[in-house]
DNA sequence: TTGACTTGGTTGCCATGGCATATATCTTAG
DNA sequence: CTAAGATATATGCCATGGCAACCAAGTCAA
């Protein structure tokens, strides 16, 4: 019992797998009904809804969110303007950077997707969480969520 | 309250986030380790552990575990042919498929990128997962897989 | 002020995965 | 047995992300 005990009664290669697995197969099935009723996908959608939530971001704000390269937040964010979603306005503090935020398209668009999107999480997940596990679950990833960022872990180089 | 109410408690779409940034960080971190000790990245280790655990699984088998499609599958199994860390058998019962097993230098890979595996994965959850939620979250997550595994949520087409 | 360093972003190249298509094999109704 | 359909895989095209090279702009010390 090993590897059992270092997690303190947790198989953490089991959890890994298991949290791996549960990732996959709810983005794959969000992106399918995003697709089909919005156009976009899961990825775009958090991209959107940031920018809804954080107006003024700068595109190394999104790449830090959600732990991805540099690179690919300026290729996201490209994206996003090439659909008139968002748009770069420049950043006056610091003519480097620009500042990030949605259109009217683009908000009609994320509070329309939202609405998809917490229901198709519901129907996915709430019959599972619903018990008394769920906000202890929702707790301890909140948790290590939190450490992972503070610590700066898993950031992409570029 | 509409949000959590539906979740029996819990806020799903911040339960989401969390899961999603958790894997991604933690995927992020074991890839660099993987890839600077042994050359492999995640998802070459989990290949190599389940065609370790699981000889003889076809093609379709590795997309089912992952939850990927099967083109995805077939040209990973290519890569891990190309390397020479497994091979392709003829399946004597059905010529259409092959089964895949690992070669000598598969599986004494497997076992020693295990081990980093193992160690950097406690390295960055253990202490998060130690307390009495640790066991609950897991479990939590194992039944939330085991869910959308029975229903087939999630599967890519190709 | 200026030159070295840092920081923010863009872009090109490569690897990987999704999806559609193409083949080769099975399977099965008749 | 045969033809139609189902199944397993391979492959091509495209989209996306990582990484590195590059450029523009800010910071700082002397």
């Amino acid at each position: 019992m090993a590897t059992k005990s270092s997690g303190g009664g947790t198989d953490l290669p089991a959890f890994f797998a298991d949290l791996v697995r549960c990732e996959t197969r709810l983005y794959n099935a969000l992106n399918d009904r995003l697709r089909e009723r919005h156009g976009i996908v899961t990825s775009q959608f958090e991209s959107l809804r940031f920018l809804r939530d954080h107006p003024g971001s700068r595109v190394a704000d999104l790449a830090a969110e959600f732990a991805i390269g540099i690179g690919a937040a300026s290729k996201g964010a490209d994206r996003l303007e090439k659909q008139a979603w968002a748009r770069r306005r420049t950043n006056p503090a610091d003519r480097r950077s620009s500042l990030l935020e949605l259109t009217d398209d683009g908000l009609r668009l994320v509070d329309a997707a939202e609405a998809t999107f917490t229901e198709t999480l519901t129907e996915l997940t709430a019959a599972t969480l619903r018990g008394p596990a769920g906000p202890v679950a929702a707790q301890l990833l909140a948790e290590l969520r939190a450490t992972l960022e503070r610590d700066r872990i898993g950031l992409p180089t570029g």
